[in-house]
DNA sequence: GCCAACGTTGGC
DNA sequence: GCCAACGTTGGC
């Protein structure tokens, strides 16, 4: 079992709009590495889920991947923002899973609070200038973001 | 709204 | 293959 952080801006979608719906199909990546972790996604792996762009930053719960890579839908819907019109159906190229909740943390944890841990250093959420909408944790960095949940 | 830090595009 | 221009992300 693996860790990964996956970012949401919460006016796009939300972890309680996840909560509401159980499961949810986490299309729309669109940057080749973040594909690529997307496909190293197993069944039962933790997701870290982080709101960005909003007021509170943060992780704000876990979820767990319900459901391994598939192509993205959305890549072949015209009508969809994440339409690709140079993506093929026989060589799809953008992969979505489906996530599970699982469960909302006591408290947010706060970017801020991420920068303060001294385990988090090397979190790749952390890197000056990163946009990857989906990285790896460690199992470490995992255990320190829920203790910061707990704190 | 600003701006730094990227990734992508496309001319050459 | 280089690299400038451009678009996007996301914290602040």
């Amino acid at each position: 079992m693996r860790h990964w952080l996956m970012k949401s801006e919460p006016d796009e979608f939300s972890f309680q709009e996840l909560r509401r719906r159980g499961r949810e199909p986490w299309t729309g990546v669109r940057n080749y590495q973040a594909r690529n972790f997307l496909r190293a996604c197993q069944v039962g792996d933790i997701v870290l889920f982080y709101h960005s762009n909003c007021e509170e930053p943060g992780v704000v719960g876990l979820a767990s991947v319900s459901k391994p890579a598939y192509p993205d839908p959305t890549q072949f819907d015209p009508r969809s923002d994440y339409h690709d019109p140079k993506s093929r159906r026989e060589d799809p190229r953008w992969s979505c899973v489906e996530v599970r909740h699982l469960r909302d943390f006591p408290r947010v944890v706060t970017l801020a609070d991420l920068r303060s841990h001294p385990a988090l250093r090397g979190m790749l959420i952390l890197r000056p200038g990163n946009r990857l909408s989906v990285t790896p944790v460690t199992p470490a960095e995992a255990k320190a973001v829920e203790a910061l949940a707990r704190r």
